[in-house]
DNA sequence: TCCATTTATTGACATTTTTAAATACATGGA
DNA sequence: TCCATGTATTTAAAAATGTCAATAAATGGA
């Protein structure tokens, strides 16, 4: 098992619970500024507690799955699509390496 | 959060663990019974009791990912390689179709 | 039927995770 | 500097999970 792989498996499961899911779901893709969807007004959206709010948004930092800037007091989280898609792509790929080799048969 | 969101959330999250990795690592892609893959054998190759690679083998055949058959006193697991790029192909479908419309700018 | 082998389940325990209130930290305006 | 707003962290409690020993269940042979 190698490091990658524990990043695979660490981002695998980040992205496997219903309540991160739901939040993936409302991030914008692109920082974005316009929809005033900071943290709290997210959080009211939701109707999620603004810390339960900011921890799933740490797990998912944190497996780089989202990116965050700060304007003003405000903070703003969106979904970086490609590292969605290469965690998918790497799944796919760990299952593919490691096919066993069918060895010949025995006549 | 649609029943079929929920479906994917548990999958991801049977995936996002290293033993479990592994364990998928070790399967064939097919009923295989030729190099003695049985439950026992593979549990003594990993350096893993019994037991606890039964409860890994549960949460991956509750997940859909893996599939078995028993022969006389032997089962064989083997990995669904479709069921694993499928969930791979939802994630992606998943991120896509929730990605949040673009409004006109504010100009 | 009794026994040996293989796999699944149960039970116990420690660890991790989720949730949310309380609080700390950061930022900018008065 | 003080205050208001927005976000992160700390803390605590409950729930879920991983591990593994003990045991049950399933199968087939003697």
């Amino acid at each position: 098992m190698t490091d990658s792989d524990d990043i695979l498996a660490r981002q695998l499961w980040a992205l496997g619970d219903t309540a991160r899911l739901r939040i993936l779901a409302r991030l914008p893709r692109n920082p974005d500024c316009k929809h005033r969807n900071n943290v709290s007004q997210l959080a009211e959206d939701m109707g999620m507690p603004q810390p339960t709010l900011s921890h799933h948004l740490r797990v998912l930092r944190q497996a780089e799955l989202v990116s965050y800037k700060r304007m003003c007091r405000d903070v703003y989280y969106w979904l970086d699509e490609n590292a969605a898609h290469d965690v998918a792509k790497r799944l796919c790929d760990y299952v593919k390496e490691h096919a066993p080799k069918e060895e010949a048969d025995v006549t």
